[in-house]
DNA sequence: GCCAACGTTGGC
DNA sequence: GCCAACGTTGGC
C-alpha cells in the first residue's frame, strides 16, 4: 500500500504543534474529529507511514507549520464517551463508536510556518481542498506533490 | 467580532 | 424525503 499524504487542522489554542513536541514521545492521539466525511479518511484510509501536514486554524496566519506521522490507526475516540468532554457526543456509544482517532507522531516543525496566503500564491497548490472556498474539513487528503511542496516551503 | 458557507436537526 | 432553522467552522 503506498503512502498517502494528508492535511489536518488544529487550532493552535486547543492544542498546537508545540503542544504536540512537548507531548510524550512526541505522539498524541487526535481526537475530537466530529464530521462523518473526515471520520471516514480516519477509518477507512489512514495506514501507519502515512504522512501529515499538520495545520494551524483560527490562528493569526492560519498556516501549514510541520509535518507528522500516522503511528496508530482507527480506533474509537473515547472523548466521545466522556460526558465531561467538550468532544461528548452521546449518540456514540462504546458497542458501536461513531468516532474514531488515529495517534500522530511529530516528524518535523517547520522552521518557516507556510500561511494560507503562501499556499494561495503558489500554482501548484491551487487545487488543495484546504484553499477553496467554504472549506470545512478537517481532515483531507492531498497529493504527493502538494505534500512535497509544502515540505520544501517549510524547510 | 463578523459573517459566509456548510453540516445537522427536526417538523411536516 | 424536503427544507428551514440552527449551530459551527474558520478566514478575514
Amino acid at each position: 500500500m503506498a503512502t498517502k499524504y494528508w492535511l489536518m487542522k488544529s487550532e493552535p489554542d486547543v492544542f498546537s504543534i508545540d503542544d504536540l513536541a512537548k507531548s510524550k514521545n512526541q505522539t498524541t492521539y487526535w481526537d475530537g474529529v466530529r464530521n462523518y466525511q473526515a471520520r471516514n479518511f480516519i477509518r477507512d484510509e489512514m495506514k501507519i507511514g502515512d504522512k501529515v501536514i499538520f495545520y494551524h486554524s483560527n490562528s493569526k496566519p492560519p498556516a501549514a507549520v510541520g509535518i507528522c506521522e500516522i503511528v496508530k490507526e482507527a480506533y474509537p475516540d473515547f472523548t466521545a464517551f466522556d460526558p465531561e468532554s467538550p468532544h461528548y457526543d452521546p449518540k456514540s456509544k462504546k458497542d458501536n463508536p461513531a468516532w474514531m482517532m488515529v495517534d500522530v507522531k511529530l516528524v518535523m516543525k517547520f522552521k518557516n510556518f507556510v500561511s494560507i496566503d503562501i499556499m494561495r500564491q503558489n500554482k501548484k497548490l491551487k487545487k488543495m481542498q484546504l484553499l477553496q472556498r467554504g472549506n470545512r474539513l478537517s481532515v483531507m487528503p492531498i497529493t504527493k506533490d502538494e505534500f512535497d511542496e509544502i515540505v520544501k516551503m517549510g524547510g
